[in-house]
RNA sequence: AGGUGAUUAGCUCAAUUGGUAGAGCAUCUCUUUUACAAGGAGAAGGUUGAUGGUUCAAAUCCAUUAUCACCUACCA
């Protein structure tokens, strides 16, 4: 063993000593109170995995593995998301779409390709860490079986009305040129102007109603003017017409009680096809809408105008009059231009400028457009209602309890869920059209052809859109394990499933809906317990994110990086190139060497470490650094009795010795909490207590007082338990030792493997005497330690008095122990009681001047006083 | 606007549900000793944001207040 723990260098071989021995292998067993399982969220197949997954992952692998070793039989269910937008986006601009035309063929082969890398990499990055997930069986969302289980879903929840399609008012990713989900949007604040516009009354010249406006280009889209109806400004004109002032269309004012007077200037221009509560007014009072605005944001060459219910009636060319050339332009020149023209006719009043907040897609982090169009929707209300009674009732347990009621209220408030998406990296809805516009639905034509027998199969076209993500993920649980199979062992088993380890981000997208679907597809719960971790920030305390140039790779942290090659990483493939000067020098400021190498282990204990119920997580590199420590500290000792134990011939166990007794009183207490952390998962606790453990008791203390009695093999039974429990936490490094240790038979084992091994049991029939005379001697080295810091290069001789007789006999027989500070005590004398203890405090405190400046010292303890004299060397 | 949470040593965070406020990093002093100098020994550092209440006892419970963060919704 080398004198420095050095991690890179055998961890590799760990694992494949692990894989090889089929150990995370899981046996059939039919009693099902014995089997635990834990969900991984599928991290997207967009990228390699961050350190928010590494921090998950290592939770559900402490998890799962000190559930091993308590002898449940596990499953770890593992997976990757195909992460419908995202990944297509990620592709398109890999291949650069914009400067070809390309066939969706080719498109979905480029993505397959994309997918086939990363899932690779994901996998590599998983086994790197450590994780101890079941292999035999991988998931990815996209999968044939996946497929089938989708269409099964959509199909009974179609049957049962729960899935409808209608034109309605959407939020529009204009780059992406699909739908985006009301989860799927980010409201910025920033500051905009508010544009107030005079609409000329019809009959009477030189009369105006004037608006406010942040959109000034979607006033080609009005249909009305809205007031409230006891507005008394505005009384009046309810019911008149008005000019709209770009295109002369006349419009009616009409009223209604969501106009809040109070509000710009009371009269709203209302825009259906652009605006949600537009929309909600124009159905109120049976509007008709125009849509002006093509699929990618920009101004149509005809505008369509629909009834109230989304029908067709007309196109009109958009007409301005006075030739202003509007057409294909963006929104923010259109803006422009129709300034200019309001300017020009004297119709714009004033500009002024209000705070406000900007949806933007999380996505593609452009500004969503309202925008009307046919989607699919699940009606949510009824599914949520079943699930919040679960949830209530506690048969779903949250930790922390907090996003029970995030959760909730988020339930509470439900709207309806936009399903279709389009693009072309999805599940395809199994909906149908023939040439009549009839909707059919199956598994596939022939199904349908089977079902309704007077369809031409080469009619049928089916729908273009593909479904959310998301919805597939909703049935992520059950679906790994067999769904919608009947009478398969692993959902009998398995399911629900016993952990689920999530960020909060994901509560809403993933959590809840997981809890619906599974409530009504399989009428089980998904899973028992949810555990929200937090989510990790830099050390700023900021989101990790590209642009920021903040991201941190667990991969950089357990191998290492020099400064330049962290810059290189952070500042390629940068879009907004204008942050590279920025990210430099943060990067600079906060790694001014770059990371050293870490090895997983330390990565590890770190993050379980800063595992705290905090929403918000900074990563503070001193952690990894003292959890390094902690490592080397553990292989040290680990060393030392490598070296120093021979191997024994005989094993005897017994704890005759104190030291023994009061360090497996430690053990003892440490399995106990360890039982009752993890039940809450607060690894940063068990960590603690583990460090302390190690550093303060095992290394400093247990360690220096073996060194006095040469070759005792108790120690080899406490390596033996402690190398066990730490196991789960840093597997490689306890591996790694247990395998050096049973070759020199210093360990004797049935099992090979360490993580075969089952968690250690308390051991009975400790003397609680024993234990409180190795503190007390503890004590009084220490003392005897800080006496000698301030008279260096003295020796002490140490007189203690008030010793309980009994005590005093052992302490005699163990005077040795004291020879941890040999170096500076030179004499120890034991007292018993002393006959008259006040006389003696009387005494010391008389004659406290006297004995400093005799150099002699005195500390009153609740065991015992304690004098030192100074004697020169 | 509503909701949730946070405020503890110079910094980053704990305190296992009310019982002596603790770690790491940084600082200072000492220390090259055969497990470990990325060590070891010792020291210094706190009116737990503020005010009030309940209690034998409050960082912890209650009320008020200040600041910050996040979530949801809205903004003509």
């Amino acid at each position: 063993m080398h004198n420095r723990y050095n991690p890179n260098y055998f961890e590799k071989i760990i694992y494949k000593l692990w894989e090889k021995n089929n150990t995370f292998y899981t046996k059939k067993n039919n009693k099902k109170i014995n089997n635990f399982s834990i969900i991984m969220p599928p991290p997207n197949i967009t990228g390699n995995l961050h350190i928010g997954h590494a921090f998950q992952q290592i939770i559900m692998d402490i998890i799962i593995r000190y559930k091993k070793m308590k002898g449940k039989n596990t499953t770890w269910i593992m997976g990757t998301d195909h992460a419908g937008i995202a990944t297509q986006i990620l592709v398109e601009k890999k291949i650069n779409v914009l400067n070809k035309t390309i066939s969706d063929k080719y498109l979905l082969s480029e993505i397959w390709k994309w997918k086939k890398k990363y899932e690779k990499k994901i996998h590599k990055q998983t086994k790197i860490l450590g994780s101890s997930v079941d292999w035999s069986k991988i998931h990815f969302t996209l999968d044939k079986y996946f497929s089938y289980a989708v269409k099964k879903a959509f199909i009974k929840l179609y049957k049962n009305n729960l899935i409808y399609k209608t034109k309605k008012i959407v939020h529009w990713d204009k780059k992406a040129r699909t739908v985006l989900s009301d989860l799927e949007i980010n409201n910025k604040k920033t500051i905009l102007k508010n544009w107030y516009i005079k609409y000329p009354l019809q009959n009477k010249k030189k009369k105006y109603l004037v608006i406010a406006t942040t959109r000034p280009e979607t006033i080609l889209g009005d249909v009305a003017l809205a007031v409230h109806p006891k507005d008394k400004r505005y009384i009046n004109y309810i019911n008149k017409k008005v000019i709209n002032p770009l295109n002369n269309n006349i419009i009616q004012v009409i009223s209604d009680d969501y106009i809040k007077p109070q509000k710009g200037t009371g009269c709203m221009k209302i825009t259906p096809a652009h605006d949600f509560h537009d929309f909600d007014i124009a159905q109120r009072h049976k509007l008709n809408m125009i849509n002006i605005l093509n699929l990618n944001g920009t101004i149509k060459k005809k505008s369509d105008l629909y009834n109230y219910k989304g029908k067709k009636i007309t196109s009109n060319t958009i007409n301005l009059n006075n030739n202003a050339k509007l057409i294909n332009l963006n929104t923010k020149k259109v803006r422009k231009k129709i300034i200019k023209i309001l300017k020009k006719k004297k119709l714009l009043k004033k500009i002024e400028k209000v705070k406000s907040t900007i949806p933007y897609s999380n996505k593609t982090n452009c500004v969503i457009e309202p925008i009307l169009t046919n989607q699919w929707y699940i009606k949510m209300s009824s599914l949520s209602l079943k699930a919040i009674d679960y949830i209530k009732q506690d048969k779903i347990i949250f930790y922390p309890n907090k996003y029970k009621k995030i959760c909730l209220s988020w339930m509470y408030n439900i709207k309806d869920w936009c399903i279709s998406r389009q693009i072309k990296w999805g599940h395809k809805i199994p909906i149908w059209y023939n040439k009549k516009k009839e909707i059919f639905i199956g598994l596939n034509k022939k199904d349908i052809k089977t079902k309704y027998k007077h369809i031409k199969i080469n009619e049928l076209k089916q729908e273009k859109s593909v479904l959310d993500t998301w919805f597939s993920s909703s049935l992520y649980s059950f679906v790994c394990l067999g769904w919608p199979k009947k009478n398969n062992n692993k959902f009998k088993n398995f399911y629900p499933i016993s952990l689920v380890v999530s960020g909060f981000d994901i509560i809403f997208f993933w959590i809840s809906r997981m809890i619906m679907m599974s409530l009504y597809l399989t009428k089980k719960i998904p899973f028992k317990k949810v555990f929200i971790t937090g989510l990790i920030r830099d050390e700023k305390g900021a989101k990790m994110s590209k642009s920021i140039g903040n991201v941190i790779d667990p991969l950089d942290l357990i191998k290492g990086i020099s400064l330049n090659e962290l810059i290189h990483k952070r500042t390629k493939n940068l879009i907004n190139k204008n942050n590279i000067k920025k990210i430099k020098l943060n990067t600079k400021k906060t790694f001014p060497n770059g990371i050293k190498p870490h090895g997983i282990d330390a990565l590890r204990f770190m993050l379980a470490s800063i595992n705290t119920p905090n929403i918000k997580i900074n990563l503070n590199l001193n952690i990894l650094k003292n959890s390094y420590h902690f490592c080397n500290k553990l292989w040290n000792a680990c060393r030392y009795i490598y070296q120093n134990i021979k191997p024994p011939k005989k094993i005897k166990i017994h704890f005759s010795s104190l030291v023994d007794q009061w360090i497996i009183n430690k053990i003892n207490y440490l399995i106990i909490r360890y039982k009752k952390y993890l039940y809450s998962y607060r690894t940063d606790l068990l960590c603690k207590e583990i460090f302390i453990f190690i550093k303060y008791h095992f290394c400093d203390w247990y360690i220096e007082f073996i060194k006095i009695k040469k070759n005792n093999h108790q120690v080899l039974f406490i390596i033996h338990k402690i190398l066990k429990f730490i196991h789960p936490i840093t597997p490689f490094i306890t591996e790694f030792i247990w395998q050096k240790f049973t070759k020199h038979k210093l360990i004797i084992s049935k099992n090979q493997l360490l993580s075969k091994e089952p968690f250690p049991c308390i051991i009975k029939h400790i003397n609680k005497k024993n234990i409180k005379i190795i503190s007390l001697i503890k004590k009084i080295i220490i003392i005897s330690r800080k006496i000698k810091s301030k008279n260096l290069n003295k020796l002490i001789n140490l007189y203690i008095f008030n010793i309980p007789l009994d005590i005093k006999q052992i302490l005699y027989q163990n005077k040795c122990l004291f020879k941890i500070s040999s170096s500076y005590i030179n004499k120890i004398f034991l007292f018993h009681k002393i006959k008259n203890l006040t006389n003696l405090k009387k005494k010391v405190k008389i004659n406290k001047i006297f004995f400093r400046k005799k150099k002699i010292f005195y500390h009153k303890e609740k065991y015992f006083l304690i004098f030192a004299e100074m004697v020169e060397r």
